[in-house]
DNA sequence: GCTCTGCTCAGAGGA
């Protein structure tokens, strides 16, 4: 039977006299949580009787949120009437209970139930494992980090691990490898893996044929010993497994798994007999996530592919890289015990010292990095500390970021325990899974890979797009067999492709840390690599400085041309407001040709693929009108013309971007001379924290659309240049966060309260009939915006062609109107505002306009569909958010409220203002007067609209 | 309570 509960109060460990001598045990006060077990009927709560009913198997998940949010302190008491218990632990889990704190979660397996003073309590027993945190995942390679020194494991997530030749060639054996079990030929498989990191090798200075021998080396060793397997025994393989155990908060990835045991390859020297002790734990790592998922795992083996040639003269006979081991429980049930360590200090924030461990610090790689960082943040350390630590504020702005991020971290790891917490159906309603696909078929690749698909029964929408990583299973993620899958097509079917051949049947979104990890060594890079000058403006010790060129560079809108001199002319940063339709990109544009001109190498991103598409087919345009820019192809030949090159994976690069696309693939020196020699590169930000474009170095990034970027995120791309630029609208969307934090306030806004001198503010639009315009330039841009032009102005739908408003009803005729909707009173979605809103598209064709030029604008995703299902397709139908950065002709705006504005959505107005800023010629707003007038603001906007 | 895009994933090794 398993216990899982919340610890309720201080853990109290003493040690007792028993037969076998003095002995240790800790006992922890639990309130008990209902288990799976208990859901079936057989756990401790069923079996107490009183209190199933206050703990449904889906509570589990409220409880573990709240001791995770709130931190082990546990301030909050737990009300309700769970069961509070005693958990005792015996032996070796006395070290995990230790670190337990009042609101932590604990899992205990195993465990003996007994009565104590007519109280029932847990005890562990010799099969038992103590989980902390459970439902905290950690990685297989953060317990190996972890083993060797619990500082080695922080320093790799601070900074990350640089491109390095011996890692790269172990990724590419490692590929390798994989190739071999799947059946494929080895010199057709080293070529192509060596071909596919072309980009990375150039950057290494590498060239094809010296790595491909490196690699047949290591891969030689693999083969001789698989093909010594294959004669002997009936082997069962299965390569490249990905597991997670919702019991142990585990995760990884094994390298192959034959007859049911893990194999690590491991590419590295290591001259000794015995396998390196990292090594085994890793291995146990993988024998444990196995274990859960059915068989007892109880051998290991490790394949040192330099060890061949060595080993091969030896009198001892032994012919093979192969070392085969034992796992006891003692082994699984230390690697539980390292990984509780990990849990515990990452849910309390602590930071590893080293003392932890008993490595010895003179041996490692990373003592210099180690005591460097140490120093710098005033860390205590087993390595010591050298140099000069940070200024305060700056050791404040690293903790409470490194907090921030962390708490971003936590979000995804919940998101990881969805995977099991929630079911089948709850999953797909959360638009997380798809659950409706019937297997069709499995056909093998060229490269050793399978193409598999799968056809959809039902309908209904998900958050799974084309290009997509997915966990495809044949049942269930988890507990089922699963695999990473990438989706090449989704329509009524489904096409993937994988490594294995599952027979899918359901897709479930995999979270991923990549950005959260880019994250923080942004934020590292930043304090501790960074120049000193930038980080004495940015912490206010100096004042941003210009060197600003008299040049005109735009004539006919001065703010433009400003914006585009403080661009140009930033010795350190300059930012640019650029509120709806003020030709924001054009500026960008305009201002990167300048910076080109000059002779300065430029880095163009922004958060999303969209952005930074949009940001580059406007530059490319304005590089053709002036002679500058070419095809893609000749670019590459000819040193005269300005080379872009659009960084990106094929999937999040616009369609008609990727003629700019830089390949990974191919021949080492080109792909190298590809990338070095653009003068403008284009990458979304997350991008720019890539292994590649890390070591790239700009004089200039542009980052547009900034506002919607957090400050480490924003420093992932002002990193690489020398000086940087911002451009965005804080009056609009704000980044996109998982928790609420301190990452919610964008670098761009922080800037412009704190510097408003080196910023501009684009004041003249391009878009809006001026009607439409009032009332955000009123309500945000205190009065600011105006018209750019008289035309523009008075735009209406008359000036297009077919269009007669005197064909429209009366009420319909001004650029804005209000339509008063009673609504149905549901919460997400509104068919009343839904049949209105079509009606008046309806109205509106009648008098001349295309459905192509409608767009449809509602807070919640269930709306949009509400609304889709009724209205043609060509409308453009969509949420505030996704609407942000495009306009239309006419906009319908659906409130989807009744009776009062309640909702996080209406709360943030900077929604609103997106959402009316989207047409050019008619605005249209539709919703509950009764509900809209109860929020200042929106009653303000509905006397506006009602004029 | 709601909106939501990123990213090949995780692990690859140095003595």
């Amino acid at each position: 039977m398993d216990v899982r509960g919340i610890v309720a109060d201080e853990v109290t460990v003493r040690t007792v006299s028993t037969s076998y001598g003095e002995t240790d045990l800790a006992e922890v006060p639990v309130r008990l949580v209902a288990t799976d077990d208990a859901a079936a009927g057989t756990g401790p709560l069923a079996d107490g009787g009183t209190e199933s009913d206050a703990s449904a198997p889906g509570d589990r998940g409220a409880d573990t949120r709240a001791a995770g949010a709130d931190g082990p302190i546990g301030d909050e008491p737990l009300e309700d009437a769970h069961e509070l218990t005693t958990i005792t632990c015996w032996n070796k889990w006395v070290e995990s209970a230790e670190l337990l704190e009042p609101g932590m979660e604990l899992l205990v397996t195993n465990v003996e139930e007994d009565e104590y003073q007519g109280e029932t309590q847990y005890t562990t027993t010799g099969d038992s494992y103590v989980v902390v945190e459970p439902s905290f995942l950690v990685n297989v390679t953060a317990i190996r980090n972890w083993v060797e020194c619990p500082r080695l494991y922080y320093l790799n997530k601070l900074s990350g691990v640089p491109l390095n030749y011996p890692v790269v060639k172990g990724t590419i054996v490692h590929e390798v490898f994989g190739d071999l079990l799947r059946g494929r030929d080895l010199e057709e498989s080293i070529d192509a893996r060596v071909e596919e990191r072309g980009l990375q090798l150039g950057l290494l200075g590498e060239t094809p044929e010296a790595v491909a021998e490196d690699v047949r080396e290591n891969a030689a060793a693999i083969e001789g010993w698989l093909e010594q397997g294959r004669l002997t025994e009936d082997d069962s393989w299965r390569s490249e497994q990905l597991l997670i155990s919702e019991t142990f908060g585990i995760r990884g990835r094994a390298d192959a798994i034959r007859r049911g045991a893990p194999v690590e390859l491991k590419t590295g020297k290591n001259l000794r007999k015995e396998p390196r002790f990292k090594d085994k734990v890793q291995a146990a790592c993988y024998a444990l996530l196995l274990e859960e998922h059915g068989d007892e795992v109880d051998t290991g083996t490790l394949l040192y592919t330099k060890n061949s040639a060595l080993d091969r003269n030896e009198e001892t006979g032994d012919l093979t890289p192969a070392k085969d081991f034992s796992m006891g429980a003692g082994l699984l049930k230390f690697v539980v015990r390292l990984r509780n360590e990990i849990a515990a200090m990452e849910v309390k924030g602590d930071v590893p010292t080293g003392y932890e461990g008993d490595a010895k610090c003179e041996y490692c790689f990373e003592q210099d990095t180690c005591m460097v960082v140490s120093g710098r943040l005033d860390q205590e350390s087993k390595a010591g500390q050298i140099g000069q630590a940070l200024p305060d504020e700056e050791l404040e702005y690293f903790d409470r970021l490194y907090r921030a991020i962390e708490e971003e971290r936590r979000e995804v790891h919940r998101e990881y325990a969805k995977l099991w917490q929630q079911d089948a159906q709850e999953r797909a309603d959360d638009d997380r899974a798809l659950i409706d696909l019937e297997f069709v078929e499995k056909r093998p690749l060229e490269e050793g890979r399978w193409e598999l698909r799968a056809k959809r029964t039902a309908g209904g929408a998900s958050k799974l797009r084309e290009g997509d990583l997915v966990l495809a299973s044949d049942g269930h993620p988890v507990r089922g067999n699963a695999e990473l899958a990438m989706i090449e097509r989704l329509d009524d079917e489904v096409v993937l492709t994988a490594d294995e051949p599952v027979e899918v049947c359901r897709l479930d979104v995999y979270p991923s840390e990549l950005t959260t990890d880019r994250l923080l060594v942004a934020m590292h890079d930043f304090l501790l690599k960074g120049d000193g000058r930038r980080k004495d403006v940015l912490f206010g010790r100096e004042e941003p400085s210009f060197s600003l060129p008299e040049e005109t560079f735009i004539g006919n809108n001065a703010a433009q041309n400003e914006a585009v001199r403080k661009a140009v002319g930033a010795d350190d940063f300059a930012l640019i407001h650029g509120p709806p339709g003020t030709g924001k990109t054009y500026t960008i544009a305009r201002a990167i040709r300048a910076m080109v001109e000059r002779g300065d190498r430029v880095l163009l991103s922004a958060f999303t693929n969209r952005a930074v598409d949009n940001a580059l087919e406007a530059l490319l345009e304005q590089l053709e009108e002036h002679g500058e820019g070419v095809a893609p192809e000749a670019q590459r030949e000819d040193g005269e013309t300005v080379e872009v090159v659009r960084v990106g994976s094929e999937s999040g690069v616009r369609e008609d971007m990727l003629p700019y696309r830089l390949e990974r693939a191919g021949d080492p020196e080109d792909r190298l001379a590809e990338l070095e020699n653009a003068q403008v590169v284009a990458a979304t930000t997350a991008t720019c924290g890539s292994r590649e474009l890390k070591e790239q170095y700009f004089d200039v990034a542009l980052v547009d659309e900034a506002a919607q970027l957090t400050e480490p995120g924003t420093f992932a791309a002002a990193t690489l240049a020398d000086r940087f630029v911002l451009v965005g609208d804080h009056e609009q969307l704000p980044p996109v966060v998982r928790a609420e934090n301190d990452l919610t306030e964008s670098l761009f806004e922080r800037l412009v309260e704190t510097h408003p001198d080196a910023g501009v503010m684009l004041d003249r639009q391009y878009r809006m009939n001026q009607r439409i315009q009032y009332f955000a330039s009123q309500e945000f841009y205190d009065g600011k915006l105006r018209p750019a032009e008289p035309e523009v102005a008075a735009r209406t739908l008359d000036d297009l062609v077919g269009v007669s408003r005197d064909a429209l009803p009366p009420t319909l005729r001004d650029p804005v109107t209000f339509v008063d909707v009673e609504g149905d009173g549901s919460r997400y979605t509104d068919a009343a505002e839904a049949e209105r809103i079509a009606e008046l598209l309806e109205t509106y064709a009648d008098a001349g306009l295309r459905y192509e030029q409608m767009g449809v604008i509602a807070p919640f995703r269930a709306q949009v569909s509400t609304i889709a299902s009724r209205v043609p397709d060509a409308v453009a139908v969509d949420t505030v958010d996704r609407f942000q950065g495009s306009s239309q002709e006419l906009i319908v705006v659906s409130f989807t409220a009744t009776g009062s504005l309640e909702g996080p959505i209406f709360e943030d107005y900077r929604r609103i203002n997106v959402a009316l800023t989207r047409p050019k010629r008619a605005l249209v707003l539709v919703g509950d007067s009764r509900a809209l007038e109860s929020d200042p603001v929106y009653a303000r906007m509905l006397e506006w609209a009602d004029r």
